[in-house]
DNA sequence: CTATGTGAATTTATTCACAGCA
DNA sequence: TGCTGTGAATAAATTCACATAG
């Protein structure tokens, strides 16, 4: 193995390798072969093992990958090995739906705080989490949460973006649908899923 | 202009572009350059030029690009010019996010059929949807639905997805956190908001 | 003089083919 | 022999630079 810059391709398509590797290991399975995760997962072999020799030599020539060392590893890599606390900001419906994902957890997440800024929502209790108000948004740093979702409306992402950037946030998940500015110390990952659905009527046959 | 094949990475991105020419075009903007656009989008200029490029003229030298008109084309390329009907297969948290959510109307997708194997939830009211039972899916064809999103849990997704290439359906929008396996012709999207998440920590700084 | 449109150059990612290890 | 690991080949995407049109 040899020092190489991870790219961004491969960084995205790890998380895939882990979720199914999860389950591979929930299933008892203890090896697994690049052949069979690629065909599990819908991808080639030879990516598999391109995108993992970019990191280590995980493998056994013959045999193939050891599960739980591999998910150790791209836990390591993906820093997921401990608990990510997550902030969320903005408890509509979309909000709701991030709070109530069981998919965080698997990957060591816990949304463990939520912020609104309506009145009628403050103080509500969801699960484990109170409601908050937006303005104890500064709270943040010294509860050493270092991760937030934003799921309000439009208008009010990019002063979400400001205030959590004021109050230390590192990481930002943003579900409005646009694009927020931020200090190029903060990395933003923007998810709008009807850019997602927007692209499928172009692979659709002709009509 | 001349042709080119447009490459899928092109085909992702016109939905952003899209998606805020919409909002300029609210805002009563009527032309914009290259520049402007990816400024208020966070890209390049040239990425832009570049992409429209592929497909035709759109813009006057020295002035810009036409805002209705660059709607108007990039709508006809993704297919998305009139209503799309969606069908949604699981109605539990996610599938009522999926359902409230505002941003599918702005891109003329309408959820007009919701589906779930809960009795419990069969013949429920959201909106203008009734909930119906997973044994109508087969109804899909004759009402002319065409693209489906699958929000039910893990384990059931793969039988949905067969369930809904039964029934005719040509694009999918999966929401279940794993590969599902389906005929070459038809299109599926997989979106696990946890598979963006989880990359998030590798870009924070040290710790 | 401004901003598009596009070949050419560069960079990045994927695919291949096979050497090398268990 | 089976499957990994990786240089080399190929393909694809991005960036540049500038000719061209309004």
């Amino acid at each position: 193995m040899r020092y190489h810059k991870i790219s961004d391709e491969t960084i995205r398509r790890l998380p895939v390798y882990l979720r199914d590797l999860l389950t591979l290991s929930e299933q008892g399975r203890s090896s697994i072969s690049s052949n069979d995760l690629a065909s599990l997962l819908g991808v080639n072999p030879w990516q598999i093992r391109k995108d993992f020799s970019y990191f280590g030599d995980f493998g056994t020539r013959g045999v193939g990958y050891d599960v739980e060392n591999l998910i150790r590893q791209i836990k390591k890599i993906l820093r997921l090995s401990g608990v990510n606390k997550v902030a969320l900001v903005g408890v509509g419906n979309l909000g709701m739906a991030v709070m109530a994902y069981p998919g965080f957890k698997r990957y060591g997440f816990e949304i463990v705080a939520a912020f609104d800024s309506a009145a009628g929502k403050v103080g509500k209790q969801i699960g484990d989490v109170r409601i908050e108000d937006v303005v104890a948004l500064n709270t943040l740093q010294r509860r050493n949460i270092h991760v937030a979702a934003i799921a309000v409306p439009r208008d009010a992402a990019q002063e979400t973006a400001d205030a959590l950037v004021d109050a230390g946030i590192k990481g930002i998940l943003n579900f409005s649908p646009c694009y927020i500015t931020v200090p190029k110390k903060v990395k933003v990952i923007t998810i709008d899923i009807a850019m997602d659905l927007a692209r499928l009527p172009y692979y659709l046959p002709g009509n």
